[in-house]
DNA sequence: TTGACAGTTAGCCAAACGACTAACTATAAG
DNA sequence: CTTATAGTTAGTCGTTTGGCTAACTGTCAA
């Protein structure tokens, strides 16, 4: 079972974390959303959902093609209260505060033909590494 | 900075976990007793507890030759909470909350002789793997 | 002051982990 | 039905991590 150990071994990736503080401002993030914000490949952005999911930290709904995932609304308030105040001091944290607004900004259909290339959306990506 | 990354990493592994389980009865355990806790060696406890110290989740005192860790006080609550609640489902605690107990009936002294091999204290220790 | 010994540091190895590419599954559109 | 495409799964590779032994540091006692 050892339900904790796996919860802290799924919040202690920092690209997951990254995600989970995301998801604590936009209550919803396809995947593809997960890919742009991490920059990462789809595969490992599935890995990464997979185990958050599997430790019971998000839940996903699938819509068609697409698949959105957001933080399970049973997550322990104490620990969720604990993340929420210590992740302020993450370094970073707050620039990808800044590119999600972009991201949201943006149809998961748009977003996923511009991660193939075929530039669009908003330009203030700063996705250019 | 980054300091919930490094304390989620830092109560991310099994044995870690069980050490701060074992604060949470014990207020306070001496290196040697971590080692017949976990039946690792000296060096791996030593470098789990300094993960541990690193993190800010235990201090430690040094009284001689011994060296004592204890949590911090200043510990967020709510992730205290958080874990006191959650630890109850980590499988095979229960077995060590009875191994404390023997444990600290031994004084450090008696428990690094026996840690020698020099059979000491109370018999009922479980350490012969 | 010298020897014993508790604890840490350094160096090594196997297992776990995060990233990628490639192959697969499933849904939507032509 | 066929093609394009969003997401997952499988397989590989380099890095990190947890364990060990051995060498080092610092404190007590003879």
């Amino acid at each position: 079972m050892n339900k904790p150990l796996e919860i802290l071994k799924a919040l202690s990736d920092r690209n997951r974390l990254r995600v989970v503080a995301a998801l604590m401002h936009i209550d919803e993030l396809c995947a593809c959303q997960v890919v742009e914000l991490l920059h990462v490949t789809g595969a490992t952005a599935s890995r990464h959902m997979g185990l958050l999911l599997h430790a019971g930290i998000v839940e996903s709904r699938k819509d068609g093609r697409w698949v959105y995932y957001r933080l399970v609304d049973s997550i322990d308030p104490h620990l969720f209260q604990w993340l929420e105040y210590e992740l302020k001091s993450v370094a970073g944290l707050e620039a990808d505060r800044r590119l999600l607004e972009t991201i949201v900004a943006c149809e998961p259909e748009e977003l996923c033909r511009r991660q193939r290339g075929e530039e669009c959306c908003p330009n203030s990506f700063n996705k250019g590494k």
